[in-house]
DNA sequence: GTCTATATGCAGATAGAC
DNA sequence: GTCTATCTGCATATAGAC
């Protein structure tokens, strides 16, 4: 993996964990391994440029592991439901630090940051593609496959949110239960 | 209001907006226009103590405001609905930079300082346990009623950091629906 | 209770050698 | 491309006068 790349996997990750204040250039380049004075050889524009590629890449990132995990279960309610129990042994497994890695940094920069607020919310839109797509396998009604995308991905964001808040995978579990009723006992009913 | 009170609803207001690591002592002195001695007077433990109680000041101002909400409207789905809503018009009269006041902290200090993270774990559960009761009050079976508050509340949390990294309140009015649609169609069966 | 002054440290960023 | 040294500024926190 290039230097560039390493970089930017060593933030994405910090960022997840810590936000984006509490990330220092230090750290990153402590982390990651890589040489000090390559940070603002490839980022020239600092710590603002360098935390968007790191945020749009974790974007693609999720898509895709959200995209594959929806492809393994045919029925739509159900795969959305084995997503969630697949995120929440992931927090369990990053002691309930991680799971969201645009939570933290949308909310502090979304008002400070304009380059980061749009990164997060293009990596957003992403997330939210992959799960209407599914959606849209089943009976769903387009502008209504659309609303629960949305749904399901504040549903991800939130839940994990009180899984670290309260140290465990158990909201988000439950989460995921109420959104699996929600996809099933409206699937035939386009309201 | 007193002082302690003042530097405490500057600190609530700042944490949602900027989260814990952007927010500095300095800022919370300068608008809250409080004397500047008095901080380590009324928080010794520092920022960290400071943030605590701004935290759980908030946790029960949220919990309170949300009682009242519920309480306009009978019906429990089409209550939590206007919450929902009125929730949305709050992140659009903030210019989207508000209306989720623990997650910020909840999402950077959950790791760091166990203080915190037991501090927001407290109000979120506060948070919930007033939405339970409302749905209590329906023919909800108990179990559900607290699997439903629990998502209630991680979509409002996951609904606000998508309208602002959007920068519209739109995500939560799509997520609103949803959850009404939630509320509704599982009322009466058990599950 | 509140003030000012200050200690100490680390942040992000830059310059210039190699 | 990568290094070291350094600039500047602000952060939290403390000391001691009033």
């Amino acid at each position: 993996m290039s230097t560039k790349s390493q970089i930017i996997d060593t933030t994405a990750k910090l960022l997840e964990t810590q936000g984006y204040h509490a990330t220092g250039l230090n750290q990153i380049v402590k982390e990651s391994g890589a040489p000090r004075g390559s940070l603002y050889y490839y980022f020239p524009d600092g710590k603002e440029q360098l935390a968007a590629e790191a945020v749009a890449d974790r974007g693609r990132g999720i898509a895709q592991h959200i995209s594959e995990q929806l492809a393994r279960v045919e029925d739509p309610a159900e795969s959305v439901y084995q997503l969630f129990l697949s995120l929440a042994d992931h927090v369990e497994n990053s002691a309930c630090n991680g799971g969201a890695p645009l939570a933290n940094v949308a909310l502090e920069a979304s008002a400070r940051s304009e380059r980061l607020r749009e990164a997060c919310h293009v990596a957003y839109q992403q997330m939210q593609q992959v799960v209407e797509q599914k959606l849209l396998t089943a009976a769903y009604a387009p502008e209504r496959a659309k609303r629960l995308s949305t749904t399901v991905v504040a549903a991800i964001d939130g839940g994990i949110i009180l899984s670290r808040a309260r140290k465990s995978a158990e909201p988000l579990r439950q989460v995921a239960k109420e959104i699996k009723a929600l996809l099933e006992c409206t699937a035939k009913s386009g309201s």
